[in-house]
This record gives C-alpha cells, structure tokens and sequence, in this order.
DNA sequence: TCACATACCTCTAGGTTCAAGGTGTGCATG
DNA sequence: CATGCACACCTTGAACCTAGAGGTATGTGA
C-alpha cells in the first residue's frame, strides 16, 4: 500500500493532462501531441494513455463526449476544474523533484513553469 | 521483457551513482547523503539501496571493501571505471527526458552538468 | 480487394519501488 | 546494569506502473 506516490511516477498522467490543457483531445491524437511536443524523446504507447484516460474521468479529472467525424466515432477529453487543479500540484511536484535531483547531480539549473 | 527500461527508471541509481563520485561510502552513509543532498526531498530507503548496491558490483559498477570501524563492519562502495562510464550515460539520459518534459510542460529552463 | 492510417480498447508480463521486518553492535541514560 | 536509541547490514512481500502485443472496426487510396 504505497501511501506515498513513488516520487517518480505519474509522469504520463502530468503529460496527458498538460496537453489537454490546450483543449480538448481524443486518444490517439494525444498519443502523437505528446511524440511530437517531446521531440519524439517521449513516446506514451496507447496501452498507456487509454487506461490512464479512463482513471482520470473516473476521478473527475476529466470529463469525455462522444463525438462523430468522417463516420468515425471519437471520444474527446477535457479538463475538470478538479482536473487543472491536480495538474497544478502535479506540476509543482514535478519541479520540486527535478529540482531535488538536479541538485544532487551537481546541475545548475534556472527554471520557471508559465501557468 | 522491458528491452527499453521504462524511461523514468533508475533514479535511485543515478543518485547512487553519482553521490559515490565523491568517494567511497558504505549503504547507511549513502542514505543519509542523498536524503541530505536534495533537501529531504529523495529519501530513499535501505531497501532500495541495499538491493541497488549488490545490483550494481555484480554488474561490475562497484567494487566493495569491509572495513572495521569502531567494532562495527562497514561495506564501502567505490565506483569502477565501467560504473563511471554507465554514470555519465544515465546522467545524459536523464538530462534528454527532462528536457524533454520540461518543453513539453512549457518550462523554460536552462541546465548545464557539470562532469 | 488489399493495405494502411485512423480510432478505440484490453491484457499480461516485467521491472521497480516502498514499507516493514529482522539481526546485531556500541553507547548513553537512568 | 538494564533499557533504549543510533548505527549498520540485509531480505521479503506487496503494490504499482509501464511497455508491448494483441484485438476490433471504419474510411480511403491504390
């Protein structure tokens, strides 16, 4: 019962909710918003973002609508006000570990989040 | 058959790594090192050091010496050659996916490492 | 008709990490 | 001298996450 988050993990969940922080998206086209928003360094296989995707609109993360284009069915996914709220402590807990580590590794490093 | 270790993996040995660059410490020590270099931010536990130690010399990262201090056995760690070329790999590494994040978050930051 | 990009989804295995427990020594306090 | 705490090593179990492969189905272009 990890009461504490590995202070690693998290980081799909940090990427999926940023990104949809530029609006609404369905899945597969986050899969390739993050690729390409990342350089392709970050590659999130759809076996991740899916599930991830129904975690947090079970959590109220995220709220869905289906929607139909070119005959095609497609389920978008926005942000709650609950939702930006996580992303904002998440965000804040990405830095602080980044931060913690940068330090450790000797880096000097100057960083400032826009929100 | 994780070919690609998962790409936020293997922090604790990085800060292992990289805190016996200063010289050669025993477990306990390492502990309290890391916990005290990022500000109480990382505090590993005994249980991911210890395994991460004896992982670490059979691949040929480490060498270890007992030593008695004070009646009490001490196992000192000190990095190999080939545990100083797999450091500046994962230092490397690490700086990519951050950086990678980090532009993906919208982050403006700007690190050099120093080696 | 065949192949491929789109679009959704599930499952399983694998590796990592955490928390807790277990052994034993030395030292300080009462 | 007994009790407790800091030191120092270690293992185990469960929980978590991710990667990767697999599965369904539609539209479009060759």
């Amino acid at each position: 019962m990890a009461t504490n988050p590995s202070f690693m993990n998290g980081v799909p969940e940090l990427l999926i909710l940023r990104t949809l922080e530029a609006g609404e998206m369905y899945g597969y086209e986050l899969v390739q918003a993050i690729r390409a928003k990342t350089n392709q360094a970050i590659s999130l296989g759809e076996g991740v973002v899916y599930p991830a995707l129904h975690a947090l609109e079970r959590d109220g993360m995220l709220k869905s609508r289906r929607k139909l284009v070119n005959g095609r069915t497609r389920v978008y996914y926005a942000l709650t006000r609950r939702g930006e709220k996580h992303l904002a402590g998440l965000v804040r807990h990405w830095q602080h570990i980044t931060d913690a580590i940068g330090l450790a590794i000797g880096e000097t490093a100057h960083a400032a989040v826009t929100l």
